[in-house]
DNA sequence: ATTATTATTGTAAAAAGCACAATTAATTTA
DNA sequence: TAAATTAATTGTGCTTTTTACAATAATAAT
């Protein structure tokens, strides 16, 4: 078969954003690098493309490979080609961001890695561009969960409303009225009430909802307003 | 120097979308492909990424080959990488939207490669998966529209309000009420009224506007409303 | 002068967003 | 067992935004 002759090729990574909620702050997952160069320092999950694979599953694989989880929110996020941005060889990293239920990950959890959760303010300095990589993430998500419920994703089956205003004050950094907020996302249709209670977190313990999937799928797309005032983010 | 051994190298490209505005619909810019395979059959512009550029570096290089155009508006879309998606060799294609004035574009056309543009609902059949790359630009630019302005890189420096009303009809495919959409657009702080008129369109005429380019650039990221009921999109 | 065509302007009703506080349910403590 | 504590739950009025809707003004063509 012919190729394209005269024509340079490079090498293709992705690299996986993991971002995981604890109940208090928004988190990523963090691995120690097993090779050279950066052997040791704290990097983002990833590894090169494969002859025989997409992109997406070469992003679904490395995600399996470090959590064990699969048909997790997977998301492409951006690609970072800046000639030396691997000071080894030229490799150009397609960004993924993942959104996992941080209790599912600590149930499969595979130490070949070294991995961590870490606050993602309180994160240490990532190797090569990847604190580009996470920052970007940082803002494609709260770009896209101040509009659609993606957020969602990074909770239980079963949650609290309660939980649900924490995930969002903790994404947005800001605090949002209770009366108002349960008014915004039940407005949604996205909810469906349980009859029972988590009575973890107060005394007098509050109602479990989970969502409605065939409202999510449907209205995922939809703009809705889940943060008052979204002038601008 | 050291290299990562073991890894397959493989072809990075970078395809653009370049979007026009003809005053009436919107379009994009095709060119007839110049070599094998497919050659002879329209096609987008695009190139292979070179061993020393960026990929925006490259993107940009490549619209200027086709256009002569230096400084339009340009944004990373989506990397496309299905194993099969050149027939010849596996190639992965960063794909890039374009917005330009078309009739800067007019001015400085160079015919080296049969350039035509082509009504977006009109297009030819394109190779490999491009079809899906200008879908997926067609579904950005609306809905980043929707809510940033955007469309007025489509526009030249001097445009009356019934223009842009047209623009955006075209883009989202309605009809906007005239009084509500011009207090919408004057609402955002983004116009400047200018003294003369444009007497091409209309008997009356209409005032030119042109943006307030602080405002523009300060407000660009915030979320503003440039069509009714933007439910989904 | 009349007609035709498109630009420009305003207002009232409806909907959405926002600020704001009292009550309820359950556990813990006195 | 009563009281205190803690967090969940619920409602209303005000403000702002969005929407629906029509008459008038400016100019060119007849």
């Amino acid at each position: 078969m012919l190729k394209y002759s005269k024509q340079t090729r490079l090498l293709l990574a992705v690299d996986c954003i993991i971002f995981g909620f604890d109940g208090e702050v928004l988190k990523i997952l963090l691995i120690k690098r097993g090779f050279q160069p950066e052997k040791g320092n704290w990097s983002l999950m990833g590894g090169f493309v494969q002859p025989d694979e997409s992109l997406d599953q070469s992003a679904n694989r490395i995600l399996k490979q470090l959590t064990g989880l699969e048909g997790v929110y997977l998301e492409q996020l951006y690609t970072f080609g800046q000639p030396q941005r691997d000071p080894i060889e030229r490799t150009v990293s397609v960004a993924y961001f993942a959104l996992v239920d941080i209790h599912k990950y600590e149930a499969q959890i595979s130490d070949d890695y070294h991995a961590e959760w870490f606050q993602l303010k309180r994160a240490p300095k990532l190797i090569f561009d990847q604190q580009e990589m996470v920052e970007q993430a940082r803002k494609r998500i709260r770009y896209k969960a101040a509009m659609h419920p993606i957020l969602f994703e990074l909770l239980p089956t079963k949650f609290t409303i309660p939980q649900l205003q924490t995930l969002y004050e903790s994404v947005f950094n800001t605090t949002i009225d209770k009366r108002n907020f349960s008014k915004r996302v039940l407005a949604t249709g996205l909810l469906i009430k349980l009859a029972d209670k988590d009575k973890a977190g107060s005394k007098r313990g509050a109602y479990y909802y989970q969502l409605n999937m065939q409202n999510y799928y449907a209205k995922f797309q939809a703009f809705m307003n889940f943060i008052p005032n979204p002038d601008s983010l």
